[in-house]
DNA sequence: TGGGATACTAGAACACGTTCCTGTTACTGG
DNA sequence: CCAGTAACAGGAACGTGTTCTAGTATCCCA
């Protein structure tokens, strides 16, 4: 963290943009492979045809670079999920499946899920910005999916957020072997009935 | 993690017990002064007077020796809030009161529950039995005030759950410096609020 | 009580995240 | 076009978690 951040994102040659995309894509690469302890920095650094130093300096540190991994796959599964309205009557079937989607979709890659998960839980306060950019995606996702047609409801920003904190801890749980992965799910719907019993 | 585990902790000689007790002192100690990163494995040998290898064969990681702290801790503080059924009339009141109560316990320390917490998170599957230690004490806890004298209810079990996991997820949004440790307790509040909402 | 297994000490050695240094290349304003 | 500055390459070096080795002490049982 000695070395001046870069410059604006959207300030960057094609060059810097070119870098930025060959690291975020080694590490997803590695992280697929091996999880968290694989994502090892001189390995990106050289799988991306790019100093040590230089990585460092797009990315101030591996969580920082596991998060903003982590950012950009929460982006795509958003541009995915969000081309239409969740289907369901109730807010309760909206939002689950918004939430069954993202959780299937992150099943299928644990060593990848384990990574990105382990590196949300271990950042500090300064990766609050990018740790604020992936749980902005998925307040956003669970938000629409409670409103559905509706608009605005009482408490929806709250609710989001417990779901998603109750998403995300029983993702660690599953990843710490505490829990099978069936029952990831399991929890999370169970969850949703209790919070948005409502319906 | 190649030497062979410690025998059962009940089988323990008296100098191994008070091994144990040493190490775990140090660990506290050093982690209210500085928090994760200064629990440093040499320095709680050191401070334990024990040999590097000898901690090592105690607590196989340094996640494990913050996590097995941290069960030492939710121990005394469910034996000092078990002593008498938690005040309130509704289930939301009691819960209420062990959660505050619990979250003043944790603030009032704020860089050892940085380094137990954090450790929690980065806890893999070899974590799995000490994890599960906290987690069940946090549990007996929160269960203990939704039944209050009522008894069994339905999900009582599962609602703890939930309630932990949010409980969880606000400190690391807190240590994570996303959210202010007043918003810690608003949030909570306003969880325990929407999940036991029928009382 | 002796002898073998187990536990402990002291410290070197290793792995990986991170920092730092030196020299080179690419960009920008005059 | 040229000087000056920022970005990059290559690699050494450092800190801390973890492992390994060799020697010593302690425990347990025949």
């Amino acid at each position: 963290m000695t070395t001046t951040a870069p410059a604006q994102v959207d300030s960057e040659t094609a060059a810097q943009r070119a870098r930025r995309a060959r690291i975020i894509s080694a590490t997803l690469s590695l992280a697929s492979r091996g999880g968290y302890e694989a994502v090892q920095m001189r390995e990106v650094a050289e799988r991306s045809e790019v100093a040590l130093g230089t990585l460092y300096r797009y990315f101030p540190s591996k969580v920082h670079l596991l998060v903003s991994a982590m950012a950009s796959e929460v982006d795509q599964l958003s541009q995915r999920l969000q081309k239409r309205q969740p289907p369901g009557k109730t807010r309760a079937e909206r939002v689950s499946f918004v939430l069954e989607r993202s959780t299937r979709s992150l099943q299928r890659d644990p060593l990848l899920t384990e990574a990105m998960v382990r590196a949300m839980m271990a950042a500090d306060v300064t990766v609050a910005q990018e740790v604020n950019a992936v749980r902005q995606g998925m307040s956003d996702l669970i938000v629409q999916a409670i409103r559905g047609d509706d608009g605005v409801q009482e408490h929806d920003v709250e609710l989001a957020a417990i779901l998603q904190d109750v998403w995300f801890a029983r993702q660690i749980a599953w990843l710490g072997g505490r829990i099978e992965a069936a029952d990831v799910w399991r929890d999370i719907h169970l969850a949703i009935g209790l919070v948005l019993a409502d319906d």
